[in-house]
DNA sequence: GCCAACGTTGGC
DNA sequence: GCCAACGTTGGC
């Protein structure tokens, strides 16, 4: 089991959004990265955790807790003409991308880049590494015990990442 | 809108 | 397979 960040432009899927979806999860669409689906396809698991991130926006940061909710399938908006994440390279014989359901399960205050900087345990948190990109990024146990407990210090009814 | 970082493309 | 040019991401 891992825990995971994966950003979100809250334009097109914030938390509030995913909540709204809470059974079933939200459709992860639209990485285009290739070491992002890597993660999705050979590494997540039912059941990960999930930090949910808000990108691209008025204030980014860390707005919710979510957790992994299928297995990878096949991203339906690479084959549609119509989608901005269209790719005509790709087939449905051979898909080339591919995504997993984030179910989400807190709001959560908004814990901003600043704020996660100045924690010492998160010093190395690779979204706070200069230049970063990635959509998908793992999370250590200390990281996510420091985002979770310290910082949000929410009790999760239902326990992420805990069999 | 700037720009650093880094992924992708395509000519050779 | 190299690598320069170009495109994208995303905080500020």
């Amino acid at each position: 089991m891992s825990y995971w960040l994966m950003k979100s432009e809250p334009d097109e899927a914030s938390i509030d959004h995913a909540l709204a979806l809470k059974e079933k999860g939200i459709p992860w669409t639209g990485v285009r990265n290739y070491q992002a689906r890597n993660f999705m396809r050979d590494q997540m698991r039912i059941g990960d955790g999930v930090l949910f991130y808000h990108s691209s926006c008025e204030q980014p940061g860390i707005a919710g807790i979510a957790e992994v909710a299928s297995d990878s399938y096949p991203d339906p908006t690479q084959f549609d003409p119509q989608s901005p994440y269209f790719d005509p390279k790709s087939v449905p014989e051979q898909p080339r991308w591919l995504l997993v359901d984030v179910r989400a399960l807190k709001k959560t205050r908004l814990i901003s880049l600043t704020e996660l900087r100045e924690q010492p345990e998160l010093q190395e948190m690779l979204i706070l590494r200069r230049g970063n990109r990635l959509s998908i990024t793992p999370v250590t146990q200390t990281e996510w015990d420091c985002i979770v407990n310290k910082l949000v210090n929410i009790v999760l009814n239902q326990p992420v990442n805990k069999k």
